[in-house]
DNA sequence: CTGAAAGCGCTAACAG
DNA sequence: CTGTTAGCGCTTTCAG
């Protein structure tokens, strides 16, 4: 309430110094004579002196802060990427702006267009489409950008994302070794590319496998629950249902196992489940499916290396770093310890700890 | 790429007007000719200027975002807090900056100091300690600050939680209408606000129902599901176990429910469980129990609506607000329409929704 | 109605 | 080693 804020004079004044020599003191750069040095650091002290990161971040021309773009906070990947980003950054002194998108393509340039205008010190995205979303503001004021869980075509920069070609063949691949024909697909919108690299994922592992890709069986649309639950519902509503289900990520799957609670519908028995995303909840529940997740911390710390190099003006052509999915075939690990890393990840899991998602 | 930063300057070049002009077209404030206004507006089109937000708030002593700071966002609870906050500061121009404080003191200290330095324009904060949690700092730089979902008492400011004492009287009364005796009770630390009055309420309705709180069949601890698990599985491995149990928050009962899955106990023939928060995959479980849902839009609300008004200059004395949870009898209030709101509450259930937790 | 000028608090040359 | 000074980009008196 003291509305007290001493500035840089101030101390200067106390400690009968310039401002110049505060500023040395404060911020350990040049050197100044040790006497002189104790005398300002007892003006700091007796003055409760801060100084205003306001006015160090306009004088630099840079703020302190980075901000991430992601479509929905409520997911839970979504939640766990920004808790590992959250955490990475902070011990790097930076701090995190959260921007929610909503998948919204004009709230996410109108954020971009406030991160350039801030000045921000780099961001990390989620891109809302893979063809549309552009890092043009962002770029052109020379914010550094870093893509997770998607890419964005239109200006290139880093990513990191987690295998969904090789994470999805799996999927398909354990359900097709058990015999189903009919795999039901629950899936995000082509345009981004999670969404798509999936789908496709799903379509060329059928065909290889002599199956013709039927459509009827696919529902793609928005990751949220309401659309899992709605998708699901309609799959067993035609003449030929399937005998599995692919949900593409944990919305999708929450939402899919409402529905077929509320059909009345049992997995295994009933219907086959393979899913993206683990989520913490996942081994309390009676169905069991296998599931798809992701290594979430590793990938959250690839984006902040990755920024970091780039906030230092590191100049390489954008990376595209890929980092591998684990295969979990009971969704109780840590009951049964079944769990089975695919061929090719060389990631541990994190299944107990983080959600998956994208 | 290009680190074209267009000035204020430039336009005014430009335009061929003086730079106070500009900023009085930009700005919207003070008169300017109409044919002044199109040229100065013409070279902003043709410049593409953008005013820098940083030197803005750097001239008006105060930038534009709001710091959150909570304990978890990986709590569905502060997730779905987290999220409704962030609409409606972005709502009113305000962006959001997201501080996990872990529920460490010294985190959050830093944290608090942190948005001191930076001028924030506000803070809403989930304090990690109901007496040690100090706002001085903040306050101090004329930072306005609101309390959710708990309170600190060194510094008062205003707040908003939910009716902790009445919502677990009714889930402890839920019990013992059905006749428990032996209620176990897994808790959150006595030091925040949310962990105090459930619990104090849980021995207080024991109490008034003649019963002698058992302190064997309590666990006090951090509100995350690893305590959950463990404080649950203790429970049951004592002489007496107890045929009931409350859980005081939304990871307590993932850990609970994982404990006695482990254990082989079915909800509710083996125990019975009444819980506070519900979360979206509650309607799933196989085992049914009642559950205190909290008003979490309505809380983002109210914290957001209050400290717009501090921000606007309110000096009246801190409030502080208390919103009412809904009892939801059976976890499957869509599915079955069993929803039953508390006598006193007068706000709606948003269960199937959002999460809940503190 | 418009321009000139004075800073907001800090850092970084540049002198001494 | 230390002080003087010139801004960073913007808003806002204060004159004209």
């Amino acid at each position: 309430m003291a509305e007290t804020t001493v500035t840089i004079r101030e101390v200067a004044e106390r400690a009968g110094v310039s401002v110049a020599t505060v500023s040395r003191v404060v911020s350990g750069k040049g050197h100044v004579r040790e006497e002189t040095r104790a005398r300002v650091k007892a003006a700091v002290q007796e003055l409760g002196y801060r100084p205003s990161r306001m006015a160090r971040s306009f004088r630099a021309q840079r703020s302190s802060f980075v901000g991430l773009l992601i479509s929905d906070i409520e997911n839970p990947f979504h939640t766990s990427l920004a808790r590992a980003i959250e955490d990475l950054l902070y011990a790097r002194g930076y701090s995190l702006l959260l921007c929610n998108t909503d998948e919204v393509l004009d709230r996410e340039r109108t954020y971009l267009q406030f991160l350039a205008d801030e000045r921000a010190a780099g961001v990390i995205c989620a891109p809302a489409s893979e063809s549309e979303t552009s890092f043009h503001a962002v770029l052109a004021a020379g914010i550094p950008v870093v893509c997770v869980d998607r890419v964005a075509r239109r200006t290139p920069v880093d990513s990191v994302r987690v295998n969904n070609v090789a994470a999805m063949r799996a999927l398909t691949q354990h359900l097709l070794e058990r015999g189903h024909q009919r795999i039901g697909f629950v899936g995000l919108d082509t345009t981004i590319t999670s969404g798509r690299e999936r789908f496709e994922a799903y379509l060329q592992t059928l065909r290889e496998a002599g199956i013709d890709p039927d459509m009827s069986l696919v529902r793609l649309g928005k990751g949220v629950e309401a659309f899992g639950r709605q998708a699901t519902f309609s799959l067993f509503e035609v003449s030929q249902p399937p005998t599995a289900l692919i949900t593409a990520n944990n919305m999708l799957t929450l939402g899919a196992l409402k529905a077929l609670q509320q059909r009345g519908m049992r997995v295994p028995d009933d219907v086959a489940l393979a899913a993206f995303d683990a989520t913490p909840w996942l081994t309390l529940l009676t169905p069991r499916f296998v599931v798809a997740a992701q290594p979430i911390r590793e990938m959250a710390e690839t984006a902040v290396l990755m920024l970091m190099e780039r906030i230092e003006g590191s100049a390489q052509p954008p990376r595209e770093v890929l980092l591998e999915a684990t295969l979990i075939t009971d969704a109780v690990p840590h009951l049964t310890g079944t769990v089975r890393p695919l061929a090719y990840a060389d990631n541990a899991s994190n299944f107990d700890e983080k959600g998956g998602g994208a």
